[in-house]
DNA sequence: AACAATAATAATAATGATTATCAGTTTTGT
DNA sequence: ACAAAACTGATAATCATTATTATTATTGTT
């Protein structure tokens, strides 16, 4: 993997931004710096990074993939009203790998785990 | 919801069919029986008896969405050389909405697990 | 059985997210 | 400074899914 700014800038916006953004987010924060950045080259990055293991693709949410930085352990949980993603620490449920594999005999090589339900935030706005 | 008999002879292919099918593999299934049917109406139908509870949409895991019939709790593991997806037991990890909400204070409505990685089947052809 | 209200259908256009293509530009090692 | 390789921006293409619409099927009621 060659050096090139974008892919500086556009790991380093994902850094940044504690939300779990989608290419799309990314590309609309990082034109502001460098105007003449393409949609298709956060794309392309993005993928690359998850590919050298630098980030993570978080699918399964709400129809498009956000992108993770944090490379430690750990779940998502999704708002299904703001669509806002959480952090779910990985000792609600630790060695699931090793499990699956006891029980199954299924050799699993990465897993994720998706919550869904209503955000804090978005119960409160509920009841104003 | 009114009777149809698209409707009726879309949950009995998704039944009849182990596999976690896509709409558009029931769809190709269908037409040899319903020459006439539309790609639409196996969408539409499918997210409709999703709603009423009756089927279940499974999502991350390649990209388009897979339906289940099994509604009871379980998990799911796709194999990312064939994309052909396992049912994984639900006792591999129990009651983790209860030990996320304890944990998080999140409550949780649903949540699925998907595991990633080789299957028997496709392992075997590795080393033919 | 005929009728009207409602919901479903087939066909297809539209949308949204993502990937492919390609001519031109950067980076890197020599 | 030079050539090979990788990267870029722009945009076309693709893929999955949803929306639209005129027509048809279902259902409860006279």
């Amino acid at each position: 993997m060659k050096y090139s700014k974008q892919r500086e800038l556009i790991l380093k916006t994902l850094q940044k931004h504690m939300v779990h953004p989608t290419a799309d987010y990314i590309y609309e924060v990082l034109k502001k710096e460098l105007p003449s950045i393409s949609l298709a080259t956060v794309y392309r990055n993005l993928n690359q990074l998850a590919e050298n293991g630098m980030i993570k693709k978080i699918d399964g949410l709400d129809g498009s993939v956000h992108f993770d930085h944090n490379m430690s352990k750990h779940y998502h949980f999704i708002c299904t009203k703001c669509n806002k993603v959480y952090d779910v620490p990985y000792d609600v449920a630790p060695d699931l790998a090793e499990k699956a594999l006891s029980q199954t005999g299924l050799i699993i090589e990465s897993y994720d785990i998706s919550f869904k339900g209503i955000c804090p935030e978005c119960h409160k706005k509920e009841f104003h």
